[in-house]
DNA sequence: ATCTTTGCAAAAGTTTTGCATATCC
DNA sequence: GGATATGCAAAACTTTTGCAAAGAT
């Protein structure tokens, strides 16, 4: 929901600066549909001619997760993948060719929250959800 | 719903041998209600005074997924997860002490899948929805 | 001037690989 | 003997840390 330049512009008025990289990262993480970890950003920046340490990546997106503007996402690789926060969303992954597209649900699971809360001694704050299969590339060849 | 006995005389079966370290890894992992680590479980085998080296574990537990006896689990942190495979269920996470448990659904989520696949062009085949909270303890610590 | 940002090198943590040895059937 | 299983050391891969330099306000 909100908005590249809305995102750039908080954190200007914080005190924070909008680096190119820090601009490159947000606009590219906002415009994916799929999170995307420290390799694929940097072979994103690549494409636009911006270079950067990895350290640099890791840096930033530790600081955007400070921010509460990224989170990170773990799927069934070593990696751990980065989006933007705040609109509830789940992953689609595809175990041929490991493409990840985001997905919603008609129905989220606010009602199976409150029964496991009822059932266990246990404040859900947040789930996960990820499904698996095969994309519609992969599923015909 | 597999047991540990019938998991170890198939594997015997098949040429494989039950040792001491297999049969204890199945054994603990069968026995859970959570996925283990790897350090998880080089400590519970301590406790049985079974030294074992990691790379031995690491390799079993390849084995073992080879064969389809257990699968992995990433949660929100950087160790993978080992659990026997076959009887779905779902997480708990403690945010606070990191405690795992294992929970399940009244309804599942096949209705979701099939309401995706005909809205993408996945085909999905599997799925894990993992909850994140405090636990009984951490909530009113 | 000061705080933010970056790079580089090194370290840390997890998992894998190569190779040699031991063990079971 | 031949396949299976294990240990050790080293490598690979991802992520973090320390320190110094550069850049912006």
């Amino acid at each position: 929901m909100t908005s590249t330049a809305a995102i750039l512009k908080n954190l200007k008025t914080a005190g924070f600066r909008t680096t190119t990289v820090r601009t490159a990262v947000i606009e590219l993480l906002a415009s994916g549909g799929s999170p995307k970890s420290v390799p694929d950003l940097n072979a994103a920046l690549a494409v636009r001619k911006i270079t950067v340490n990895k350290t640099t990546l890791y840096r930033e997106l530790e600081f955007l997760k400070q921010q509460g503007i990224v989170t990170d996402v773990r799927l069934n690789e070593r990696q751990t993948r980065y989006e933007i926060a705040g609109d509830h969303h789940h992953h689609l992954v595809c175990t041929s060719c490991d493409r990840v597209e985001d997905v919603e649900l008609d129905r989220e699971l606010d009602e199976q929250e409150r029964m496991i809360e009822r059932r266990t001694r246990f404040k859900i704050t947040r789930h996960t959800l990820e499904f698996f299969g095969l994309c519609g590339t992969c599923r015909t060849a």
